[in-house]
DNA sequence: CAGCAGGGGGCGC
DNA sequence: CGCCCCCTGCTGT
């Protein structure tokens, strides 16, 4: 793309074109070339109030960056987006239409922003930029607004402006302060929040309008939201749209309060957990401790530790973080604490590494038994493999060690094959992949440790190009997109082929959703064949859900809701019921010769999710 | 191929 | 809230 659309701006500038140039790639190629405008505006007109911000990089190159995202998330649109005055494409339905509260915010004087429940998105009131609820309210409020509601914080500085970024950039350039302090005002801006919560009042309004409609409504249009909500292990109508807690930055949406805390966090600069030993810093505190016990395995781990201070080190006191707003009382409920009150200083490390809770739930593992390792020789064919542990070995097995007391970080995971052991056991997981190989071609007897192999094997060897949500081959692109029409309903100008030439993933996460909906299909087909059974069934499941949601969310629809359909488990794959006995009924199917599709990428083990952990071995 | 980080969700306290 | 598991993407070898 233009590389002079954003021009000396720091990062975030470097996130949107970043952005821009993944649109770009997938509107027009990679070898495109489409000028976008200067600014990396795209086809939006904007006020020219906008254009006079004390800040060096517009609201527009923000706004429109992430209104189309998500487009691209909702389903992109034809290359005409890329002129003036498009129109996103859209849910054909009636319910693509803008709805505003239909009381103004009282200390704003203004709707804010309409939403629209087919796009999920929201336009400004005043002016055409679309996006996600928190961005239209910073939005907003730096545009449309007239105070000034972002103070630096630094006492004495009376440095105001109407974007956060703007005290972030003078931080930096004025006072040479970490611009990570202004955060807090972004986190605990009450203004902000009213701002926020009003949008959310309204999209929670206008999707259970939209509900009750479905409910009420026409066969078709509640086909396609329970097959989306179905698909997306949201459980019928009850779906993402109907959770009680939904961002504003992104579709994520959940019943859970202290999940959707959590997920907070992922949209702040600040991350409020670090490693006291190498100063990394995470937004989570389990992630810390995951790290730690792969980096710092032979240190001690100290919870109290890893909480970061509540702001980073100032060259001067911070005497009011909070932001001054002449014109707006926060709302009665108390804002949240600034944040959780540093650490105290912190304790010396204990003398001894803290195992009774860390490792509480391995010490309730059955006694450890270390097997030798299996011969590789005579390979049994995968499915077998999954059906029953390995077969013992012939040297006599060695006594188990006498209960050891487990150092962290220590390498319990052991391959049965060879000598590898691991420390976590997506990594076994992965790992037995490479001896089991259980992406098979249906076409000859290769095998492939990981899906993109598989597909490049395919492609290379016979010529296909392969399916990403079932095993059906095509001869060629035009087939391949009539099959996806077809057979799962989707417009091949959402797919990423697997051509088997690149990463499965892709920047865009648009390839990896046929993994997603793969397991869509198989949570669908798990509660088809029955009760689900046990609890790793219902597990799975709900992990599959999660996935699909994920997938919708990435790879998106174009409205209709039938891409998230989970395509029908045929004889060859899933007749065995994923109902009957999980991964133990496919595996059954697949040892019966029925082609072993590859239906998730190469951290998946395949079709022996449930019984895969009979190569673990934990000691 | 493996290590690592960063997500979501379940579960127990 | 802490811990754990699972999954995916990125990256280095």
């Amino acid at each position: 793309m233009d590389g002079g659309a954003v021009g000396s701006v720091a990062s975030l500038t470097m996130d949107c074109e970043d952005m821009f140039k993944e649109i770009t790639k997938k509107l027009y190629g990679e070898e495109a070339s489409v000028g976008v405008g200067v600014g990396g505006v795209v086809g939006v007109e904007f006020p020219a109030a906008e254009r006079d911000l004390d800040d060096e990089l517009r609201p527009e190159e923000h706004i429109t960056a992430w209104g189309l995202a998500a487009l691209m998330q909702n389903g992109f649109p034809p290359p005409g987006i890329l002129q003036a005055n498009f129109t996103p494409r859209i849910d054909p339905t009636a319910e693509d239409r803008w709805t505003a509260a239909e009381e103004p915010l009282a200390w704003a004087h203004s709707r804010i922003a309409a939403y629209n429940p087919a796009q999920r998105l929201f336009k400004c009131a005043h002016c055409e930029c679309v996006g996600f609820l928190a961005r239209v309210a910073e939005h907003w409020l730096g545009t449309h607004s007239q105070a000034r509601a972002f103070q630096c914080p630094l006492t004495g500085c009376g440095f105001a402006s109407s974007w956060a970024r703007g005290v972030r950039q003078h931080l930096a350039r004025d006072h040479h302060s970490d611009p990570a302090a202004a955060d807090q005002l972004l986190r605990d801006n009450p203004a902000l929040d009213d701002l926020t919560r009003y949008l959310q009042r309204l999209k929670n309004k206008v999707e259970s309008m939209r509900n009750e409609r479905r409910a009420s409504g026409s066969s078709d249009s509640a086909h396609t939201e329970a097959n989306s909500n179905a698909a997306a292990g949201g459980g019928g109508a009850a779906g993402e749209v109907g959770k009680r807690y939904a961002c504003g930055a992104c579709p994520y949406a959940t019943d859970r309060r202290d999940l959707f805390t959590r997920h907070e966090n992922i949209h702040r600069d600040e991350k409020p957990f670090h490693c006291y030993l190498c100063q990394k810093q995470f937004n989570r505190a389990d992630h810390v401790k995951k790290h730690f016990l792969r980096m710092h395995r032979d240190q001690p781990y100290d919870l109290n530790r890893i909480r970061r201070a509540a702001a980073k080190p100032q060259p001067q006191p911070q005497q009011q973080p909070q932001p001054a707003l002449h014109y707006y009382k926060p709302p009665a409920e108390p804002p949240p604490a600034p944040a959780p009150a540093p650490a105290p200083a912190p304790p010396p490390p204990p003398p001894e590494y803290r195992t009774s809770s860390a490792h509480t739930p391995q010490a309730a593992q059955p006694p450890p038994v270390k097997l030798e390792r299996a011969p590789l020789k005579t390979e049994p064919t995968p499915a077998v493999v999954m059906l029953k542990p390995p077969p013992a070995p012939a040297a006599p097995v060695p006594p188990p060690p006498p209960a050891p007391a487990r150092r962290k970080g220590e390498r319990r995971y052991a391959c049965c094959y060879c000598a590898w052991s691991g420390v976590d056991n997506w990594c076994l997981k992965r790992h037995l992949n490479t001896h089991l190989k259980p992406f098979a071609c249906a076409l000859c007897e290769y095998k492939a440790a990981r899906a993109e192999r598989l597909a490049t094997h395919v492609h290379k060897v016979h010529n296909k190009k392969s399916c990403g949500k079932c095993p059906f081959l095509a001869d060629d692109q035009h087939q391949l997109a009539t099959h996806l029409r077809d057979a799962h309903h989707i417009e091949s100008r959402n797919l990423k082929v697997p051509t088997g030439t690149g990463r499965g993933g892709g920047a865009g996460g648009v390839g990896f959703a046929g993994s997603a909906a793969a397991l869509a299909a198989e949570a669908g087909g798990v509660g088809a064949g029955g009760s689900g059974g046990a609890g790793g069934g219902r597990r799975r499941e709900q992990r599959a859900g999660g996935a699909a949601r994920l997938f919708g969310y990435l790879e998106a629809s174009d409205g209709s809701g039938d891409e998230y359909e989970a395509p029908p488990l045929t004889g060859e794959f899933g007749a065995g019921g994923p109902g009957s006995a999980g991964g133990a009924g496919s595996a059954a199917g697949a040892a019966a010769g029925a082609p072993h599709y590859a239906r998730d990428k190469e951290n998946a083990a395949p079709l022996h999710h449930a019984v895969h952990h009979d190569h673990c071995l934990r000691y």
